[in-house]
DNA sequence: TCAAAAGTGTTCGGACTACACCCATGA
DNA sequence: TCATGGGTGTAGTCCGAACACTTTTGA
């Protein structure tokens, strides 16, 4: 099995940061860690790479463990490599970012880690590097939200304007003028509206819209310019 | 050591992807392999992460073995995980990708390795998943370059708008119009023209510019839109 | 004097910003 | 009828794109 002679072996950990919307704001789930150290203390849902399994296998695997999705929107962030970044012993983090719909999917959420969504204003103390890692998957899918359509992904199939503005604002905690944002999102041209309206958050209610999904799929690398100024968030 | 029972241990190799200037070209360095298998063919510069050396110190010896180079720019890329990425034992790569100016340092070349520099256009064949991170690596660089001054990396102290042209003609692979050209990165406020000029490139002779460092610092991360419709060019 | 590269200015159209009022409805 | 949230239009400005000629100088 050892080819490579002389050679340090390392466990390398999967972490995962997972995102969600509830239809009103921008969520991060978090659960109790199962294992000393810091037991009990929140944390990313992890897990180690096992033999013959990708990275990416193994970060899907870890979120189905949590959340039961799979087929969920995914992202590889970085590696974190910091010697002492777990106490224990040393593990090298490959960390993933999710992005999923909270009301489509809360009902699979498997309680065996006692699992729990924060806004990420309250989000509580987290063990490890754990902290460093949500902050820069924040800015990344900032960064990311800010020219391609990615925030889709965390969507209901039908959805409202207003909804996706919220996401918007929840994402980069900052409010967005509804009309250049509806200009902006519909000049897309990824959006379809449809006849029936939301009518449970407002009275005269809202036109649901759905993804136009080859648009999206041609258009998802385009450079879309979805938030003005993005100076302004990012940094 | 193993406190983590039960657990398997892997390998974990840092691969660099080492771009570099020469004032006419963007050139990427690559070595010959000197471990079976696939000895003496074509490969990223590499090695194994050591015990208590985090991942970005060993990104830093392994450039450093290779160009004698220390304080580059360096960012990690992603890791590859895919099991069978190299066929003799797994091996998790984690890579990272570095500017330089390949005039001041290609003294400093190690030959060890009989490292060469290719065009990216006259990159050879490469080992195992070699050429996957490459393209991976330019892509980022592009989509970095395309918002940010990373390129001035590359550069010696002094250069040309002709050479910075150049270059980002090399990244993109692309021609760009002269006039705005410089009116964009002029208009950053980065540069700072100087009496002389580079004449070694013309008869007229072009002014040497050098970076306004401590605003360079400061509007690193501003959105900068150095590449005109970057969807043309990333993907 | 001529070839080769450097340097510079203008016009046009599209995009972004800021901003305020009317609409539909359920209570 | 009124309070609540949804939906829309415009004017001004700025930025990006396209485009061609003059300058310098070494050979």
């Amino acid at each position: 099995m050892n080819k490579y002679p002389n050679q340090t072996r390392f466990l390398i950990a999967i972490d995962c940061i997972i995102f969600g919307f509830d239809g009103e704001n921008l969520k991060l789930l978090l659960i109790h860690r199962a294992l000393v150290p810091e037991k009990n203390k929140w944390s990313l849902m992890g897990g180690f790479v096992q033999p013959d399994e990708s990275t990416d296998a193994a970060a899907g695997r870890i979120l189905k463990q949590l959340t039961g999705l799979e087929g969920v929107y995914m992202d590889q962030l970085r590696a974190f490599g910091n010697p002492s970044r777990d106490p224990i012993e040393r593990v090298v983090s490959i960390v993933y970012s999710a992005l999923i719909d909270i009301r489509k999917y809360k009902e699979q959420l498997s309680d065996e880690y006692q699992p729990e969504w924060f806004l990420l204003k309250d989000m509580p103390q987290l063990i490890f590097d754990h902290e460093e890692m949500v902050r820069a998957a924040l800015k990344d899918l900032r960064y990311k939200a800010a020219l391609h359509p990615v925030l889709f992904e965390l969507l209901p199939e039908k959805f409202t304007l207003p909804q996706l503005q919220a996401l918007y604002t929840g994402v980069y905690d900052a409010e967005f003028d509804k009309r250049n944002f509806s200009r902006k999102v519909l000049s897309t041209g990824l959006l379809i509206k449809q006849k029936e309206k939301d009518k449970e958050n407002s009275k005269k209610g809202a036109f649901y819209y759905v993804i136009d999904k080859s648009k999206y799929k041609d258009k998802f690398h385009s450079f879309l310019n979805f938030v003005p100024n993005p100076d302004n968030f990012l940094f």
